[in-house]
Parts: structure tokens; C-alpha cells; sequence
DNA sequence: CCGGACCGATGCAGGAATTGCATCAGGGGG
DNA sequence: CCCCCTGATGCAATTCCTGCATCGGTCCGG
């Protein structure tokens, strides 16, 4: 909308640091843009920009008006949608960030299922450690978020919570697989892949082998999880995952999953969330209510 | 500022039951207005106002419109509010709905006292009665409210509250004026002035004869505290009143103010409040945390 | 120690968007 | 039945914004 064209520019140059790399996203030239945030800043009487040798820094008076720029755009879009939804059609657009492990299968089967009553509806899917994920959300970069044992910071606010039990992921024909239940100390004698360290799952094994006296020592370590998930079809290796990532179907396509005794790993947990305080676009709070009940339907299986 | 003109015309048009009109108040052509009216119409594919014979009135899409755009009004007054807050002369706007009580001695006392810290601090002091204090905080006319009994809404966020005990105002030669506390019958005897029916005084007096056995029918009734005030002092009446719409002195240039036996009229209360969920300007902030503790100061000689 | 690169600020001219005037079409109230 | 008030629209003038060229300054790398 055209009157917000100038807060937009604002958070354009804030978020890239200069006015004219700014410009150049923003398909216009420096001049202009130039021109407008000297305007603004006439009008409110304050420097909102920094002037800095390599470019422009938001002073304070910026950082106070950043973030109520920030919340009028992302409230208009509400506006926008509570209109649209008045006309019959659902529009409007839902931003998502969340972990890794809601990729594969999680999201795609939420965001099919939604898009089947709602075409109108458009999404954005970004992957996002769990510091990152609040981040997003309070720059109303993400509408909700979805992260698994989250460093929770008082602005994300809980909207529903379900337990995941950390997995044990291995080739079908892997010894372990014959047992239905699997121990830490099972997997001693073979070799085994992590995920890295900022991962949850990496974080509740890490805390277990502490409390405990096993030490997995392991022969994998990444950042995929997808890699994680797919390589012991190939190698006798046990790596570890939570259900939410996994399908649903206990053995498939080579890949047996068993789950880890609870006493030996504690379950972890997945955050269904938003801004603290924020009302939702209708779009995304019916996304939401949607994952929420699916987080629900989690937990009878578990 | 300028990117919100174009929704300050909305709102005006709102308010002005027609474009024309709007347009005077604005100082510019009708053509314009409508011109740009048309514009946001266009921008969000939805009607705002529908067209009548006599003028324009919102549709359901304005409504939510107008909502927001109330809101951003006002929270861009915040936000200018706290950039000017930076630069160490605090600046702003505070507007005060409040009961008629508060106009005499109170309010002119508060905001004195306010300015004399702040002189660039400006006020808008606003007579509502209390349904009208609610309703001027819904639609963001007015920061704080001050109503003596209100009829509380969901809406209304009470910050403070103070009890206030029914006093009998009379001249000082008054045969009551000897009593220190004014029983509802020892009133019989005298002719009495009451406020109108829309008051809380009003209100708790009608209460309090519903209950009991004494009826007093009012020799003069008026909607102005002021001249129910002054009026004793020329004829031999009582009349009543709240003791934060007198003058702090029990007896001053001829008249006698007495409490009411509580165990006649119970004691009102006096609220002071906010639109729930608004984060106020920070003037009206700290102008509002100044009456709340000028209000549990009253609390004292009670 | 110095030159090139990148930054924001500004004078000036062209262009786009907005405004205002005049006017039209339609509905109610007197 | 007529007149007035309403919003809508074509056209010209003006205002505002944009883009080009350029300046002054700082930092980085040689």
C-alpha cells in the first residue's frame, strides 16, 4: 500500500545497512531514496540513520521507530486479510519459521493440506535455528514459528506444545532394528551419526551422555538432517531423529526408526509460536489453529 | 507526518458523514478527497464507504479499516512521543475524558503541576460522562479517563481507583453545618439540590433511598456541579457532592462541605483508566502515573 | 603515504502524480 | 415537481518527486 511506501524504505535501508545498496533493491536510485529518509527525519526532527564512513547505522530514535514500523506494516497486512476474508475469498500470505526437522514431511503435508481449502493463500517456508526463529519473529519477519526445545525469550509466545521422543534411525537390516525399543548403550558397538551441535536433538544426546556414563563418540557428524536420515540406507550407522522429521510408517524403504528409552534421553520439545502480543493475520491464525491441531493429533500416537 | 495523511482523510470522512464536508474541514477540494478516497478503494479492492444519497458511510471493510487506522494514528503519537522523549525535552499531546467532578479543582491542579515539569506537554481536557469517557477511549480521542462510578466495559483498563464519600455541601450558617457528619435524614428538614440523573452521585443517592425509608425530593435539580456548588450560598440548601470536585478546605468563602454517614450512602469510586492493551504516549504515561499517585493521596484524609 | 572505491549530500532539469475548476448524474426533501 | 446536495469525472496547472552529474569525506589496500 502506497502509504507505507516510506516506512518500507526505512526498513529497507536499516536491514541493508546502506542507502544505496538499499536503493539498488529497491529499484530506484540512491537519490531518491536519499531524499525521503532526509525528509522523514526533517519531519520528526531526529536523525533515524547514523551517518557511518561504509554507510548508515539506525540510532536510537530508529530503533524506536524500526520496530513501529515494522508492527504497522505487519498489522496492515492483518487488516488486509480480515478485509479480504469479509469478500469470501481467503487471502493473504503466512511466513513460517521453524526447524529443520519440519522440512521433509511436517510442513509440506500442513501447507498442502491448507492450500486445499484456501488456494488464495500464499506461504513462505524459512528454515531457522531456534534463536534465529524468535528473531524472526520479532522483527515480523515469520508470523509463527516452529521450533523444537527453543532457548524460549519472553516475547515468543506458546501456542501449543507436544513432547518428541528422540529416535533411533538405522538400515532395516541393522542389528538393532530387530529390537522395538533401543538403549543408549545398545549403540556403543556401532558407529553413529549426529546432527550439530545447535540442534535439539544434538543438545538433549549431549545433556544424556553427561548425566550418564556411555560417550557416543560420533563417526558422522552434519547439518542435514536429511543427510542424517538417509545415509544409514547405505552404512550399518545409527543416527538419531525426532518423529515429527521422520514418515509415518515404522519402517520404509530400507530405514527402520526405533525409538530411544526415555531413560536414557528425555524427550524433547516442539513449540508451536508467535509474537507475544501480536493478533495474526487471518491467514496465518488459521495456519496456525490448523498446525495446532496437528500438534495435538501428535501426541495420541506418542 | 505524511505517509499517515492519507489515512487521517479516512478518518475524517468517517467522522464527517460525507466527503464534502470532510474536504472543508480539511482545507483542500472535494475532488481531491474523493480522488484519493477512491484510490485506497481501489488499492484494497473493497469498498470503504458506502455511497448514500446524502453523503457516505463506512461499510463493513471500513470498519476494520478505520480501526486500524486509529490505532496507527495513535501510535505513531507514542512513538514521536518517545523520539522526542530522547532528546531530553519531553513533547506530546495528552487528552482526558473525564466526569465533571474532575473540572474544578482536580485536573486544573494536575495539569499544572505537570506543566510546570514538562511546559511542552499540551492538554485537551474533555467532559464525558462515563459512557461517553469509554467510548472516547475506544476510538483513541482520549489517552486517559477519569470517571466517578463508570459503567465498566471490557475495554477499560483500570490503572487506579479511590474511594469517594458523598459530602453535603451547604452554606456555613446552615443549621447542619454543626453536625461533622450528615445523616440522609437529618436532610428532610432542608431543601435539597441534586445533581441529574446521569450522575454517579446522582446514582448512588437514588440507591441508597431505594434502600432505606427516607425519600428526598430535590428542590432544585441541575446537570452543573458548579452551580450546585455555589448555589448554598445563597439560599439555605444542601446539596451534594464528591470531596475531589471540592476545595480542599472543610469550610471555604461560605460554604460548609460534610461528609454523608457511610452507613446511609455507601462511598463511589473514582477510576482512573486507559484503553486495555494501548501502550500510551509516554507524556500521557507519566501524566496518567502522576494522577494515580495524586489519587492514593486522596486515599489519606479519608 | 597515497590513490581508488564507496559512502551520503546536493543543484538542476525533466517527468509523473496530485490538485483544482467546471461539470455531469442521481436521489431526497420540501 | 423542482431544487439542492451528494459523489464522480475530463482537463489544465502546479506541485512534488525522481534521476543525472557531481562534491566532500572516510576507509582500505598497495
Amino acid at each position: 500500500m502506497r502509504h507505507l511506501q516510506q516506512l518500507r524504505y526505512i526498513d529497507t535501508v536499516a536491514r541493508a545497512g546502506s542507502i544505496r545498496r538499499a536503493a539498488d533493491m529497491l529499484a530506484i536510485t540512491s537519490t531518491a531514496l536519499n531524499r525521503r529518509i532526509l525528509a522523514v527525519e526533517d519531519e520528526l526532527g531526529v536523525r533515524i540513520f547514523e551517518r557511518l564512513p561504509r554507510g548508515v547505522r539506525l540510532s536510537t530514535a530508529g530503533e524506536i521507530l524500526i520496530h513501529h514500523i515494522r508492527a504497522q506494516i505487519s498489522d496492515l497486512e492483518r487488516v488486509k486479510s480480515q478485509i479480504a476474508d469479509l469478500t469470501g475469498e481467503r487471502r493473504g500470505h503466512v511466513s513460517i519459521a521453524c526447524s529443520q526437522a519440519l522440512l521433509p514431511y511436517f510442513l509440506p503435508e500442513q501447507i498442502a493440506a491448507y492450500r486445499r481449502e484456501h488456494p488464495a493463500v500464499t506461504f513462505g517456508v524459512h528454515k531457522r535455528d531456534r534463536a534465529a526463529a524468535e528473531a524472526a519473529l520479532a522483527d515480523h519477519s515469520a508470523d509463527i514459528a516452529i521450533v523444537f526445545e527453543p532457548v524460549r525469550f519472553s516475547e515468543f509466545q506458546t501456542l501449543v506444545t507436544v513432547r518428541q521422543t528422540v529416535h533411533a534411525v538405522m538400515g532395516s537390516d541393522h542389528p538393532l532394528a530387530a529390537k522395538s525399543v533401543i538403549r543408549i548403550g545398545d549403540c556403543v558397538d556401532y558407529p553413529v551419526g549426529l546432527p550439530s551441535a545447535q540442534y535439539g536433538v544434538r543438545h538433549l544426546l549431549d545433556a544424556a551422555m553427561l548425566r550418564g556414563t556411555v560417550r557416543l563418540t560420533p563417526t558422522i557428524e552434519s547439518d542435514s538432517f536429511e543427510f542424517l536420515r538417509n545415509y544409514p540406507r547405505t552404512e550399518k550407522i545409527v543416527s538419531f531423529q525426532i518423529p515429527v522429521g521422520l514418515p509415518s510408517a515404522r519402517t520404509l524403504d530400507g530405514i527402520a526408526v526405533r525409538p530411544v528409552d526415555l531413560r536414557d534421553v528425555p524427550a524433547g520439545t516442539l513449540y508451536l509460536g508467535q509474537l507475544r502480543g501480536r493478533s495474526l493475520p487471518v491467514a496465518a491464525a488459521r495456519f496456525a489453529d490448523q498446525v495446532a491441531r496437528a500438534m495435538e493429533a501428535l501426541k495420541v500416537p506418542a
